[in-house]
DNA sequence: TCCTGCTATGCAACGAGTTGCACAACAAGG
DNA sequence: CCTTGTTGTGCAACTCGTTGCATAGCAGGA
C-alpha cells in the first residue's frame, strides 16, 4: 500500500492539515491516488503514532484550528527506502472497458442508453484535460525547468495530460464503434 | 462496485469455472479489471445464491471436477440495468507518478535507482504491448469486423493498445527527465 | 523418488477503502 | 433570520481486496 507513501510525498512537498490533504488529492496527486478525506485523517493518526509526521496546533481567525502536519525524519527514512522498493503494476479498473464488452449483451435501447452516457463522460475528462493545461500555463510557463522538485512534478503532469489525449482519442473510437453497430 | 459486472461479462462471452475466470481475469479482462481467485471464487458463490448464475458439475479425465459457471435470466437482466446506470470515475493508483514525483527528496543514489526501476517497469509494459498487438492478429485479422460482440471486443482491445503505447512515451519522458536532474 | 508445477476449490484473518453520520464555528446571500 | 457553503476533525459500520494457508490428484523432469 502507498496512501502513507502518497501523503509523506504530499506533506514533504508542501506541510499541511487533513483536510488541505484531501482537497490536495482532489486536485493534483489525486488524479493519481484517490482517498476521502476519512481515510486520510485515519492514515495521518496512524502515521502519527509511528512517528512518521508531526501535527502542530495552528490557531486562526473566523475558523476551527488545525493541525499542520509535517515529515519527521524517520518519516523522510521510510519514503527513501519505500523508493527504493520495486514499483507494483498498476491496479487497473476501467468500468467504461468492462461496459463496452457487456454492450454486446443488451438491446438496442441498452446500447444507445450507453452511447449517451459516454458521451458525458467523455466531456468529464475533457474537462480535466483543460484544467491539467491550465495548470501546466500557470506553473511551467515557457517550458523552463526550474528546479528539480518542478521538473519531476512538470513530467507527472505531462502524463495526466497524455493518458486524458489517450482516454479522449479511445473514447471517440468506442462512440464510432457503438454507432456502426447493427447501423 | 463492478466485480460482479465483470465477471458478468466474462461468463456471457463465454461459460467456465472460477479457475478458468482468474486466468481470463489476469490475461484480456484483467487488464481492464483486476481480481484474484479467492475474490473469484467468494463473488461466485455469493452470485451463485443471488441466483445470478448456476453451476454444472464437470467431471474431467485425470484433474479434479470443476463447476462450469453459466449467466441466468435473472442475471443478464442484472446486467443489464447495470449497463444504464453512471459510468463512475475511474479509480487510478499510479504508483511510479507518486514515486516521481517523491524523488525530489531523495539522493543521488536513489534517483538512480529509481531509474533503473523504471526502466525494468518500461520493459513490463512493452512486453503487454507485445502481447495485445499479437492478441489482435490473432483475433482480428485484417481489421475485418465480424459481429458486434467482436467489434466491442476490438475497440476495448484497441483501448489497450493506445494505454500501452501512451505509457512507453511518457515512461521515455520520465527516464529522460531523471537523466536531467543535476546534470 | 522427490520436487516442482498445473488444475481446481476454498477458508480465515487482516488491512484497505467506502458510506453514512456527527459536531462546531463562521461567512455570505436571499 | 434562515439556509447554504466552507473549513476543520473525527467515529462507526460495512464491504472490498489481499495474503497466507490448506487440500488433492496428476504430469514431468532431475
Amino acid at each position: 500500500m502507498a496512501l502513507e507513501h502518497a501523503i509523506l510525498v504530499s506533506l514533504l512537498e508542501q506541510p499541511g492539515s487533513g483536510y488541505e490533504l484531501a482537497h490536495r488529492f482532489d486536485r493534483s496527486i489525486g488524479r493519481f491516488w484517490t482517498a476521502t478525506h476519512q481515510q486520510i485523517y485515519r492514515v495521518l493518526a496512524r502515521m502519527g503514532t509511528d512517528g512518521w509526521i508531526t501535527a502542530e496546533q495552528v490557531g486562526q481567525y473566523g475558523r476551527p484550528d488545525k493541525r499542520r502536519w509535517s515529515v519527521t525524519g524517520t518519516g523522510h527514512a521510510v519514503l527513501t527506502d519505500w523508493l527504493r522498493e520495486e514499483v507494483q503494476p498498476e491496479a487497473v479498473r476501467h468500468e467504461l472497458a468492462v461496459k463496452v464488452r457487456g454492450a454486446a449483451f443488451t438491446d438496442r435501447a441498452g446500447r444507445v442508453a450507453l452511447l449517451v452516457e459516454v458521451a458525458r463522460y467523455r466531456a468529464d475528462h475533457e474537462a480535466v484535460l483543460a484544467r491539467y493545461l491550465a495548470g501546466e500555463r500557470r506553473d511551467f510557463p515557457g517550458g523552463v525547468p526550474g528546479d528539480d522538485r518542478a521538473a519531476l512534478q512538470h513530467v507527472v503532469l505531462r502524463g495526466g495530460i497524455a493518458y486524458e489525449r489517450m482516454v479522449l482519442a479511445w473514447l471517440d473510437d468506442v462512440l464510432a464503434t457503438l454507432r456502426g453497430l447493427d447501423h
